[in-house]
DNA sequence: TATACATGGACCTAAAATGTCCCGCTATGA
DNA sequence: TCATAGCGGGACATTTTAGGTCCATGTATA
């Protein structure tokens, strides 16, 4: 299979760049069903013109249908993306990517999706697309996932299905409030997971900012910690990625903890832990749930985070993170692979 | 595999159909090299035009070189068609041939080219390259390798190449003189795999048509016994197979002979032998050499026929040689499969 | 040295791809 | 209920490409 490809590669490199491009604008379109053309062809950079053909082409194969709402993939469309992710990521290169990168930054599993979420805010979907598939590769029987907020893991959130097997799946925020905005906070986020794949959850109520003395009688709540023990005994976490001053600007975080911050020369955050270029901590926000140190008895560790302008976090993040998995994009593996 | 070229002909139906056009070009160009436009475009069935465009192509992509002489395959373009040749074998459905050929003649290996060597003339120089990859990958440290004539056998002495392990071979006429032409006779073809191989030969001079008294000293000779003890202890055998009355016609067969050939509807011949429909013995042509009966004691018995026109011929003799691997193309293959 | 065969340039035509504009339909939300 | 944004699709001009035809020029070889 390999072979087949390297040799049409060389034998036919016309045909497998329109392949590319079929296979993007079907991508596309099960993206975002119903879509249509004109939306589309902003998206993809195709003319209106020539994706129409190409929809045309698609739709007698019997790939896609359209409707007065607009396009959307039929089964044997599904079927066919399914048949060539594997190969269509040969091809873009992008195996070769994932290759490199667990050379570059030590770890054990990456998974590099197309695009640039920096340029292109679908290609998260594609990452939470991606995320998906391999938490159902290692999920097994009953399972506790621990996620955190953010958009990344609203995206992997939004493109989560329910599994075919079991769904005997039980979610819970990885640690409590780090002041996100509501839609992007780990409960939410977690609650959409569970919605969505039509299994359990449990929030973490715990207000942002509190004296100790709250914290200390909060904790003790049976509610709060009844969770905090299920979070503490999950098999999967997942979490993102950010840049350090973004993310501590995004979040109400009170002055000296940014000066803090800036002075350290934090570059990435994660789980409210901030970390240099070294991949050393130099802040955490104090919360309840996971702490980093809980990581290592943790099964199987995810990292969604995409986007060159995340390039820096992640490879200070990772520093110290050496097996996790890590799912990114392809502007930023090559932003990595560059320096 | 095939499920992923499946997918890909959703996308691009017509993908196989240009990668067969290219790979039929490079091919046919590896076994004339150096050849110009014209005659290529004859032999291929292109118009010259499209071949000229796709050989523009194939030049880009440095798959061929194009010079005064002609155009001739590089080496990236020989490694090319070596990777390609499984993946051609299955995607023109020839692995599915040999699948079916194996069932219906009840043997146990058999190898297809494609094309249809009654129609181009060239398809057997591809089944001679078919043959001596399978001589290479069965022949080990020394053996002694024995051959009879004919046009077939002639293509597969034109295609032979020095094996880089080891030419530690010597070459032998399988049986004496049949009555063929000089340029097809088991001698001249042995000679010029030897010499084709870098390895050595041994010849067998028997004059066609000798008394009884003539025969009997003349085995007795010492350097004809000398070339019959090494014939017998061949470890490997390649033949051709031919139509019983063509073959009787070929060979200036005398009026006796030729009565008892076809009043016992002989269809088959190989060694010298004339077989029945049903793979029986019909005939033999008298002489020394091996017999049919030592080649259950010979490791490797290839046989080498194609040719729609062959197929009956190749049907008889093969039920009595279950354990001979069979060299073939389409055309037969495809006759064979019909009845 | 003539000949045959090689490539490569030039130009024309047919056909396919693409750009442009517009129309009628329908789902949706005020 | 109705306005409207967004949908697919028709029509046609224009550009680009593929392919047909012919010929010039160079180079081995008999």
């Amino acid at each position: 299979m390999q072979s087949l490809i390297e040799a049409q590669k060389k034998l036919l490199p016309d045909l497998l760049d329109v392949m590319q491009k079929r296979y993007r604008i079907l991508q596309y379109i099960r993206l975002m069903q119903p879509i249509g053309r004109r939306v589309l062809s902003n998206s993809l950079g195709i003319s209106e013109r020539v994706l129409r053909s190409e929809v045309q082409f698609l739709k007698e194969q019997n790939l896609l249908i359209m409707s007065s709402a607009g396009m959307s993939v039929t089964s044997e469309g599904n079927e066919l993306l399914h048949i060539l992710e594997d190969v269509m990521r040969e091809v873009l290169g992008l195996k070769d990517l994932e290759k490199k990168l667990k050379h570059t930054l030590h770890i054990e599993d990456v998974i590099v999706v197309a695009g640039d979420s920096d340029l292109s805010p679908w290609v998260k979907k594609e990452m939470g697309r991606a995320c998906v598939a391999c938490m159902k590769e290692r999920l097994t029987d009953k399972n506790i996932v621990a996620v955190t907020g953010g958009t990344t893991l609203a995206a992997v959130a939004e493109m989560m299905t329910p599994d075919s097997k079991q769904s005997d799946v039980l979610f819970v925020p990885a640690r409590g409030g780090l002041g996100e905005d509501v839609k992007n906070q780990a409960n939410t986020i977690c609650a959409k997971m569970a919605e969505k794949t039509m299994g359990n959850y449990r929030l973490l109520h715990v207000p942002d900012h509190l004296s100790n003395e709250a914290y200390q009688s909060l904790i003790e709540e049976p509610t709060v910690k009844e969770v905090l023990q299920l979070i503490k005994s999950s098999s999967m976490v997942i979490h993102g990625i950010g840049d350090a001053i973004t993310m501590a600007e995004r979040r109400k975080t009170p002055e000296e903890d940014m000066e803090k911050i800036k002075a350290r020369y934090a570059v990435a955050e994660a789980f409210g832990y901030y970390f240099n270029q070294e991949g050393e901590v130099v802040h955490k926000v104090k919360t309840v749930g996971i702490q980093l140190e809980d990581l290592e008895h943790v099964q199987h560790v995810i990292a969604v985070a995409g986007g060159a302008s995340k390039a820096k976090a992640i490879k200070a993040y990772m520093k110290q993170a050496p097996h996790s998995i890590l799912i990114t994009d392809e502007g930023a593996a090559r932003a990595l692979i560059r320096e």
